[in-house]
DNA sequence: ATCCATCATTTAATCGATTAAATAAACAAA
DNA sequence: TTTGTTTATTTAATCGATTAAATGATGGAT
């Protein structure tokens, strides 16, 4: 029940526990056979080092929080694989808190890391001023935003290039020649909900077509919502001919309306999506997507987080990372080429 | 930079340190008046109680790990999702750790853990024995097991009643008349992969049909063996006329033969799934499946381990949780009933 | 006037490590 | 012999909170 301190172990060994921390740290000036009985009085006593006790003295705690909205989305879910991986390989732990996407849990949270002393704070705010990130930035615990760029700080930002994504889909059906394209677009206080609402809006420019507000629906990223904006799309008098879904929530609401209104896909609407789903292959037909590096953005960001702790560098870069058009039917593309 | 201490705080107000720490967990014998005083002098300095400070004094570190193969998957995501919830409704954290089934690094992270002096630990081993969870048992840190039971140990279990799950699913296609079911399972060596394999048994058995062994497969629980196990029954000379596929990831591989295959679903091959995927319906035709209730699990397994840190309780139970099976078209079902 | 209980606050030890500074020993150089 | 350098170890302070025990007030009962 009682671990055995340090100092026991010092006792056992019959040293200082200078010498003990010496010899487990591998300093210098520890003559080798001092180490074994350090050693063995560990073993003996079967002893783990306190990391709380270690934390407060070397006033680092070797852990990063990590806000997002929801692992349970596969886009966080992915992206928080790849960060616990890459801060695991650095000796850092990861803190997992789930905001709903709710400022408030938001705020909630970050009072306890910093209450916590997290060395680094990796966050997908839900937020869009981030003006609550200040009293942890001004501490200077390093912070990296991911997907969602909060104005005016100074730390390091890492994104998906949303507009170039959603500009690239439009494009493509845009070639197809649909004329009729629409977008489920997300809450434009995102960037994420901006920046590919903005590349949709830059295709169609760029291609000399004008857009309709009634081919414009902004959900709220979540399944509910893609299905409702589905609907709307098809109910209504002006109807698409193909559409843009902005992300893997609302495709999978979207694609149960359109599967229980039996609507023939690339013949009646044709569709692309954000996010590449696992399952995009397997439906009739396959769905063309715009994949994000989902696993490669949590490692990048985990990889600018250990900079900025190692080398405390304050010169904070934004990062973007290209997503892929993955051509499949839906789209409207042949099966064979 | 530097973070103002309670010592400062105390000093501001003119008090001792005692008397602010009395004052900010609201203990009695504090006069109104001064606890006004605490309260300005921290919010002057902007105060925020070290948490690592008071671990150490207090022995607790308000933090759970959980140590699960991969919240990539999606069953382990969302119960990680309500593990998180949980624990957070009561004032703990969460620390992630994805051990990619490897028995190596669930013994690094639990060292790890230990010398980070968690609170409790929810794990889904890879291991079949768990006897290096021993030193953590033998220091007093509650144990959750999830979804996998170790042999041989005195802590709380959290399982889904996989047995029964895999005896519904094998039940269901005998009935529908398939006497050449075959099953995608996992390694025998994890108690999920061995009870789903003796749900089946069971049923083949109670039902009078003997097991062949050309169709039993054993995966991995991967997306690539169950692309393998599914090809190499279609492939060899006794083909089934029904598959159960023992979970998500090789739901999608097995899949993924099926559609380049270009199988039809149920009258080549009927399939019944472990896992609910959230694309089931949106396929043709959608999938029957046997559902975990795998956000209730996470939180089942929280309640457990608050209930074990709290009340210190050290009798602990096995407690299993109910699939369900949802039937859809991919067993043979008509559509509408 | 004395004693006691209750309320309010302070003093100082404590949690378990790290680490700067002090000390000691061994040995080489002058 | 004295001085200095390098190696090895110990002493004691420190990180920032909590908390048991000591101390001071205050007022009521006897």
């Amino acid at each position: 029940m009682k671990r055995p301190t340090l100092k026991e172990v010092a006792q056992l060994a019959g040293v200082s526990t200078a010498t003990v921390s010496n010899a487990i740290n591998d300093k210098k000036y520890v003559r080798s056979e001092v180490k074994e009985q350090v050693y063995s009085a560990m073993q003996a006593l079967n002893y783990q080092p306190n990391t709380i006790a270690k934390s407060l003295r070397k006033q680092e705690s070797r852990i990063v929080g990590l806000l997002i909205s929801d692992v349970a989305n596969p886009f966080f879910a992915s992206v928080a694989r790849g960060i616990e991986m890459e801060l695991a390989a650095n000796d850092y732990n990861v803190l997992l808190c789930n905001t709903d996407s709710s400022v408030e849990k938001e705020r909630e949270y970050l009072e306890g890391l910093i209450g916590k002393r997290i060395d680094g704070l990796i966050v997908s705010s839900a937020g869009n001023t981030g003006d609550y990130f200040r009293s942890m930035e001004e501490t200077g615990v390093p912070i990296v935003f991911l997907n969602r760029c909060p104005q005016f700080m100074n730390c390091d930002v890492i994104l998906t290039n949303n507009t170039r994504g959603a500009y690239d889909a439009t494009e493509h059906l845009i070639r197809h020649g649909y004329n009729r394209i629409a977008i489920i677009t997300g809450p434009t206080s995102l960037s994420t909900g901006k920046d590919r609402l903005t590349g949709y809006r830059r295709a169609l420019e760029d291609y000399g077509i004008s857009e309709q507000d009634a081919l414009v629906k902004e959900g709220r990223f979540d399944i509910e919502s893609g299905y409702e904006k589905m609907k709307e799309l098809l109910e209504q008098e002006y109807k698409p001919d193909a559409v843009f879904v902005s992300n893997n929530s609302m495709t999978l609401g979207g694609y149960k309306y359109l599967k229980e209104k039996e609507i023939s896909i690339p013949d009646q609407l044709a569709v692309i999506v954000f996010d590449d789903p696992d399952w995009a292959e397997l439906v009739d037909p396959p769905v063309t997507s715009v994949r994000q590096p989902t696993y490669e953005l949590g490692v990048q960001a985990a990889k600018l987080m250990m900079a900025s702790i190692k080398d405390r560098k304050t010169k904070h870069d934004i990062m973007y990372m290209d997503p892929a058009l993955i051509v499949r039917q839906s789209c409207g593309c042949p099966a064979d080429h």
